[in-house]
Formats: structure tokens, C-alpha cells, sequence
DNA sequence: CGACGACCTGTCATATCTGACATGTCAGAG
DNA sequence: CTCTGACATGTCAGATATGACAGGTCGTCG
């Protein structure tokens, strides 16, 4: 359901089509939430029915300039202040390392390691957008800047935790009897 | 659909009904890819059905002991090492970051704080697990200590974030003429 | 003037997820 | 012997998400 206030936060910032709306999303929301094109789509219309959001204005190849209202605006501030945000965090990768014991040593290793450099490139890329962009243009970019420093942190702080977690396998294998393959 | 990953993952450290596993994943998967009841049922049905698992035992009550079969393994490997993660990261109170230009400084900083508070919490309660179990007890649980790791660093990197993010709250608002009232 | 690429909105089948509900069994306490 | 709580598996309606497909418009470059 976080999608709908997705687009309501976006239309916070000025009016805009489905289209625009989809090409902010893929460069800035996509990353925390991701959505497809039929979904944002649905979602407006939703939006427009319950009267959050209303088209402000019509232009060619059927274009819908969408606007939210002061219901929309209410509606915004009320799932910031007074919602509290769903903590399901749910990750793939992490959920692997669960089993790593299944594979053996080495591609456990392997598959830490990998892990490491994944997030390392993530962090070099989330400065390099980080310094290439002009935060300074909107409350949404100023915050978003807050957001990419986030996901900084969590890049550099996950490529620390697997080198990390790569030398502890050695460890947990030899912990145990060596002979207790399985 | 890595539910029935997860579910394989379970079973290739020893048998179990979809009872136990329910309890097991409470307590452990379910911080990191979060499953009702109906649908690990379902998922041990169609697993069993797809011979990656079989019913190795029934018991009173209608239980049914599942054990991984040598293709349920082949499966598991594959997954772990084959088949690169999805690395969507879904991530509601972070989304709420970017609309925080929309409620007020006052709010924002409320809202980053809380967010402190929340991951300083998280933290405080991993340490606890993380002291308090006993990890050595099969490869499923040594593995899942890295796990907890990974969590702690990672509560504590957002609460740190959070209360930085914080004071650059006052910075972000004042930048712009502080007349922009919208 | 024709073709191409960007623009723009929508539907639909399929899959997945959620939460509630249904149904029944067994062991042990009182 | 009855009640209670843990044990144990399953179905189902409704909401969401995914990816493919459909259909059409406008500007501009050659």
C-alpha cells in the first residue's frame, strides 16, 4: 500500500504526469520501492477516485497532469506523523547466508566475499551520484540526498560486515568435529 | 518464491514438520524474509510434489516429518551459489524520508529521532540474542549468528545515520528562502 | 513526407502474499 | 473425566505485484 502514498508524496512537490512520475520513481523512490509502470498507473487513477489526487490538466497524446489536493496533502502528513512504518526488511542475500553451511568452505567464502564487493560497488556508485547531483533544488531532492546517505552508509557498512563475516567461516567449520560432513 | 529456499534450507539440517519449521522460522528467518503459516504449508506441498523433499515420518496428529532428498540439496547449492539474489530492498520508513520536506522541520526531526530510537532499540535487542544464545549448535545456527552481526551493524549504522540526518534537518530548510511555505 | 524514437496511458493473466477461518488431536492438570 | 493449551495441517477470499502486451500520438531528422 506504500505506493500510494509514494505517488501522493511525489505530487507534493508539483503537479505531473504518470509519465514524469514514473521517470522520478525509476531514478529515486525505485531503489526503497520498487513499482512498475501498471502499478503507479493503477494507483493514480485509485488516487484520483478517492479525490487525493485530481488532473489539473489535459495535453496531448493524452497526457494527465495530476495535482494533489488538500485532501491528498492531509492524507501525506498523516502517514508520515501518525502511521508507523512497516520494519519487514526482507533480504534475499542475507536470507543465503543463512545455509551457507550446506555449500562448504569454500563457497562460503566465495559467497561472502562476492557480498563484499557487491556493496562496495553499490557505495562507490551512491557517491558518485552524491557528487554529481544538485541536491538543492527541492525539498524532495534535499531529502532524498538525506536518503542516499543511508544507503551509503548501509553499502560500506555491509561490504565491512562480509570481508568480516568471510574470515569467521574457517572458524565456524573447524568449531565443530571436522569430520561431521553433511 | 524464496520462501521455498528458505523452506529447503531448513530441512537440509534434518528432518522436521512444517510445525517445527513454522517455530524455527519465527525465531530466526522470519527477521529477514517474513512467511505465514499458509503459505510454508502450501510451499512443503508443492515442494514435496516436485521431490525436492519427501515425508520421511508421520507422527500423531496428522504430522508429517519432511526430510530434503539428494534433488531438494542439488536445488539448495544450485540456489546458493547458481542463482545471483535479488537485491530489492523494500524499505517503508526510509520511502518516508523523501516526503519529509512536506510536514514541517519540526516533524522531520521528530520522525528522524523516532527512527534513531527505533534501530538503538533493534541494536540493543539483537546484543541480547546475539548474548544469550547458545550458536554452536548446528551450521544452521553458526550461520545465523553472522546473521545477527549483519543486523546489529546495520541497526546501529541507521541509528547513527538517524540522528546525523537529524541535525542536517535545520541546514536543509534554511538553505532555501525560508519564506517557501507551500 | 516518411520513418523513428520518445511520449503516454492503459489492460490482463498469472503469481504471490496476507489474514482469517476451519478442523481436528493429544497430553497433562485439576 | 473434563478442560485447556499446545500440537498440527489445511482452505479460501481478497489484496498486491509482476511482466507482457496493446494501442495510440507527436516532433524532428533526413
Amino acid at each position: 500500500m506504500s505506493l500510494r502514498h509514494a505517488a501522493l508524496g511525489l505530487l507534493a512537490d508539483g503537479p505531473a504526469s504518470g509519465y514524469d512520475l514514473l521517470k522520478t520513481f525509476d531514478r529515486s523512490l525505485a531503489f526503497i520501492w520498487p513499482a512498475t509502470q501498471s502499478q503507479l498507473y493503477g494507483e493514480l487513477n485509485r488516487l484520483a477516485d478517492d479525490g487525493l489526487i485530481e488532473v489539473s490538466n489535459e495535453g496531448p497524446r493524452g497526457r494527465k497532469d495530476y495535482s494533489i489536493t488538500e485532501q491528498g496533502r492531509a492524507e501525506l502528513e498523516r502517514w508520515i506523523t501518525d502511521v508507523e512504518p512497516d520494519r519487514i526488511r526482507r533480504n534475499e542475500a542475507l536470507l543465503r547466508v543463512f545455509f551457507l553451511g550446506t555449500v562448504g568452505p569454500a563457497h562460503a567464502k566465495a559467497y561472502l566475499e562476492r557480498e563484499a564487493t557487491v556493496h562496495e560497488d553499490l557505495e562507490a556508485l551512491l557517491q558518485t551520484v552524491e557528487r554529481d547531483t544538485d541536491w538543492d533544488t527541492s525539498d524532495f531532492n534535499r531529502y532524498g540526498h538525506l536518503v542516499i546517505e543511508s544507503g551509503r552508509r548501509y553499502a560500506h557498512g555491509q561490504a565491512q560486515w562480509a570481508h568480516w563475516a568471510a574470515t569467521q567461516v574457517d572458524n565456524l567449520e573447524t568449531t565443530e568435529a571436522p569430520a561431521q560432513t553433511r
